[in-house]
DNA sequence: CAAAAATACTTGACTTTGTCAAGTATTTTA
DNA sequence: TAAAATACTTGACAAAGTCAAGTATTTTTG
């Protein structure tokens, strides 16, 4: 086995462990008005300014028309007001209304509760070490892109 | 903001990061014959002892009539091969055939492949870094359950 | 400047993926 | 030994995602 081979493959362990960790906390939607991927949309329209189809599209890989459904269905539910933008006709502003933000404090507020009660049996300590192990792995990773 | 709160908003972006760097990891269905679910049931089915639809589902969450299903398609597709039990004949046990093995092998080299070019920029040092923090989130993260 | 190309979004038709509930065969329990 | 439980299968359906063509607007280019 090549030096590396075993790193890789551990490495690969790690994600199927953690893949299985993201599946648990994304548990709250499963009693949620949203599906996963829509989850991800509503944070992408509450997380960024002069939010468009364009701009989601730059941060969560996503079809065109399926996305353009999503906000059609998130426009009729209430959740967002979609306007042309004035500097570009051809752009859809999304702004997310009261009630958007509301939904989307509360799916936060979920998705929390289930963080909160993963690392409740922790110590302070511990705590302050996982999360230092994880910005670590970002940092490293975001390094090597 | 509670003094957790705004640990566990670290540890949720953390876990948006990792989400997407899974996803990347994850391009190598795509060119494959397998769709992700497909390659997680192959994965339980070639790392299993006396393999069975409950043993795999012991492991990974899925609808019964739908791993049934999947395994009907990796029999027909001769990837495995399905007898019942001799000790419980309401068991299948399902063993892959050199044909599934060989398969799962490929899938293997694929995401090693893009795991290897994740890491590719990364020094001995950092590589072994990387994988310390990962084996101590997960250290951590299994303690707390 | 007008025609062509590109961009942003929408829509229709479709496939894949996943779910729910009822059904069959076998084993365990009472 | 009848009833309950377990392991798997099947049919009908719903949700999620994809592909390609279409519309409106803006940018590019000859």
């Amino acid at each position: 086995m090549k030096p590396d081979q075993e790193l890789v493959e551990k490495i690969r362990s790690f994600n199927r462990f953690y893949t299985n960790v993201i599946g648990l906390l994304d548990q709250y939607f499963l009693d949620s008005p949203f599906s996963l991927t829509e989850g991800r949309v509503l944070y992408e329209i509450c997380n960024t300014e002069e939010c468009s189809a364009k701009k989601i599209r730059e941060n969560i890989v996503i079809d065109e028309g399926y996305l353009s459904r999503i906000l059609e269905s998130f426009s009729k539910r209430g959740l967002i007001k979609k306007t042309p933008s004035p500097k570009d006709g051809r752009l859809r502003i999304i702004v997310p209304t009261e009630k958007g933000k509301r939904e989307f404090a509360n799916l936060n507020n979920n998705s929390n509760s289930l963080i909160s009660q993963l690392i409740g049996k922790l110590s302070e300590e511990e705590r302050e070490n996982l999360l230092n192990k994880m910005e670590g792995i970002r940092i490293l990773l975001e390094k090597a892109k």
